[in-house]
DNA sequence: ACCTGAACACCGTTCAAGT
DNA sequence: ACCTGAACACCGTTCAAGT
């Protein structure tokens, strides 16, 4: 029996090509992300994808799913805040690491991963004893600072990261006369200042407005 | 003089063709653009337009800050929630008619008129009264808000438009047993339960939030 | 200084052929 | 049933040539 090289010649299968394809977003971005890179990448001619994802939209829709798949969800029946945190925690972890995919997830339909993650958030609000209207509105927001913080986390990073001259130099200099608070803002940023846990905090700010929300009316 | 065929023959400018481009991304969305179908809809050659962009890349930050300049920075002086609400309110909007640009706006560096608006929504959080640490931090939560918001809101609007029956359809009909309260969520939305000003009542959540965590400490 | 067509190195995907 | 190379219709962009 002559020996395959590495893990080259496992069958091809949907599986194999999501992972592949979401570890190669991950190191080069989705950007990079070609369906001949892949199949490079599984030893397998690119046609060959094309027996198990319909195309790369939907190979894109399975990545993003795959993500989805990772974030563990709340735990319904205790503290409904502290299960809150525990899983947009995760969330936020999931995809910092995956850095392309907040931007994929927010402009496409939910996949079943998501779908199962959306039930699990919409559950424990539903029984944290607040009114339907603030279960309908508060999902939107922790789910909207979920994704929003992280992609404007990664946002920052990208700008900040690289060349420190680039930003710090010409950047801050040319334009701390115009900009005083934005240039305050950013050597702020540089200090990292981030005070702790800022995905928290916000967080916090929509959860206990909506426990006072609810309490109040 | 030969007539010349309605606007076609203006000089090129790197205005004319960035206002053609946003134009068409709102027409038919950024990931239809191409430097072919601009050239053409400006009646030029392709190759053109780089005389007045330098790649496409930059024709896409060009376009985000043409965006950035429609926005209404909020007012100084004055009450410094009402401000941040209006603004924020001018921001939504904005980005709401321009659908592409909240994801492109998020993973790019700022231009000139993004810079000039952050400044100003960080001048109106330092003379709020916050300390540094709730302007640094309130000022993230609120730019988390409204693009994240305004991201989430174009989403749902791509999913529930269209063909209704594919979603309130098989989707809701197959999934209702398994996800309950995600089917009452699609529901709700089906229904137009917005229960009004949604954005504005997040908002709300942050700027009270942050208010309360002032004084607080 | 501005414009432009031809050409190049890539894409995603169709098709027809292999096993 | 799964795989695959050739081919097609597109991309963004370089280059050399026009005015």
């Amino acid at each position: 029996m002559p020996v395959e090289s590495e893990t080259a010649r496992q069958p091809l299968s949907t599986q194999r090509i999501l992972h592949a394809a979401v570890g190669f977003a991950d190191e080069h971005g989705v950007e990079a992300l070609t369906m001949r890179k892949i199949a490079d990448e599984l030893g397998c001619g690119v046609m060959s994808l094309y027996n198990h994802v319909a195309n790369k939209e939907e190979m894109l829709a399975g990545m993003v799913d795959l993500v989805a798949a990772e974030i563990v969800p709340p735990a319904v029946g205790g503290d409904w805040r502290e299960a809150m945190r525990a899983s947009a925690a995760t969330a936020h972890d999931v995809l910092l690491t995956h850095h392309w995919a907040p931007a994929e997830w927010s402009l496409r339909m939910p996949g079943p991963a998501r779908i199962r993650y959306m039930d699990a958030l919409l559950h424990v609000l539903s029984e944290a004893g607040l009114s339907s209207e603030l279960v309908y509105r508060g999902y939107h927001a922790v789910t909207m600072h979920i994704v929003g913080f992280t992609l404007q986390q990664i946002g920052y990073r990208r700008g900040l990261t690289g060349d420190l001259e680039d930003l710090a130099g010409a950047f801050l200099a040319d334009l701390a006369d115009d900009y005083p608070y934005m240039a305050a803002h950013v050597h702020a940023h540089l200090a990292g200042d981030g005070h702790g846990d800022e995905f928290g905090f916000v967080l916090d700010l929509i959860l206990d407005g909506l426990d006072r929300a609810n309490a109040g009316s």
